[in-house]
DNA sequence: CGTCAGTACTAGACAGTCTAGTTTTTTCGT
DNA sequence: ACGAAAAAACTAGACTGTCTAGTACTGACG
């Protein structure tokens, strides 16, 4: 095993957990046999229950392993310039990327595949609203919390004021999305929401 | 036919509807067989099939028919008295209902069974979002406009001020219960999600 | 005589196991 | 360091048991 290279195992396992990702989103928890994701790994049946004691199991972990990507949308919130003359604008510009990360069809996907099976697998949904959304909406609040001691806004609870932040945001468009089967939002109507929601967030907090 | 009773015909078609609509709503569309909504329908399979030519055709009639209880919502929302004293109050009240009647563990089955098959069913996700939400949410903005006219609220769009005041209440607690298997929100909770959502609708729109 | 319950049946899918033979990785004596 | 042997991982596909959508038949009931 050099430096750039994994063992084969380690690569058939990754190869394995890809493949059940693609095939769990595009298809979901039920309507996605073992064989496929076999087939979609180009590895036999086999070799799935030795890396994954059953499909439960390799559900499981394939739903966890996306919450490492919620670190990148904690980066997103995690500072704004305490600038009073542009906080308009970076603010919105915030809200710009937070409304295109999240309605990015894999996201959708995502959200979908985890609600679905909220029945199924509650402990999970669970950790994932913890490890990821919840994550994103603290470090939120941390933000606004700074902001507020620098005068920028006026925040009572922090918190509250970063979950109507991103209810302002969300709420509609995420919610659309989720109903219909595909995305169906251009750019434009993304920044109008973004404008819309900064501007009456700004109208109540500032 | 008499005038009480309807036909045996039509009893056994709801009793079908009835069954089948706890059934999925409890075990997804996946989970439920079509013996599971005979037995609980008390009903014989072949009737099953008598009235409905397929599984799909079933589901997408249960689904549709439940659009007709948002029926309550509407009136809900149709109309807030024009009280510039006691606005506060008449929104918090309309927030709270709001909020008990989404947070219904059948409401949210219901999210979520349609959400699951979002990509199943693609014309069924768009036609509950067109006539079961987008209807409340046109109602309510008409509403807005009324209140804005009699000088109330200060609103240039209400589609918006509507998206807006739904999303600051409901995006959190909706969300919650969406990933988690069941509620897990008390009344006391709700209300201080109301009364948090209606200060900052107010805040931002008066 | 038509409608229905009950039940048996067809045909196919799917989770998970098992076998037999191949390839890769690790171990270890020299 | 080297190469053989042991160990581990892998492939391909057959196989079991179970479940399910949908059909067909039978006998009872009104």
């Amino acid at each position: 095993m050099t430096a750039s290279e994994e063992g084969r195992s380690a690569r058939k396992r990754t190869a394995i957990m890809d493949a059940a990702t693609k095939a769990f989103m595009a298809k979901g928890y039920a309507g996605t046999s073992m064989d496929d994701i076999a087939k979609l790994a180009a590895v036999s049946k086999q070799t799935v229950y030795k890396h994954f004691t059953d499909k439960e199991k390799l559900f499981a972990e394939i739903v966890l392993a996306t919450t490492d990507r919620v670190d990148a949308m904690v980066d997103l919130v995690a500072d704004i310039p305490a600038d009073a003359q542009a906080l308009d604008e970076n603010l919105t510009r915030l809200a710009r990327q937070f409304l295109t990360a999240l309605t990015q069809p894999e996201v959708l996907q995502l959200r979908r595949l985890i609600i679905a099976n909220a029945d199924t697998f509650p402990q999970l949904g669970g950790a994932w609203y913890e490890q990821g959304f919840e994550r994103v909406l603290s470090t939120l609040a941390t933000t606004f919390h700074h902001l507020a001691d620098q005068g920028l806004l006026r925040i009572a609870d922090p918190h509250l004021a970063a979950n109507h932040f991103s209810g302002l945001l969300l709420w509609i468009p995420v919610n659309k999305a989720m109903f219909h089967g595909s995305p169906q939002h251009t750019q434009d109507e993304l920044d109008r929401f973004a404008a819309a929601g900064v501007s009456a967030f700004l109208a109540a907090y500032r």
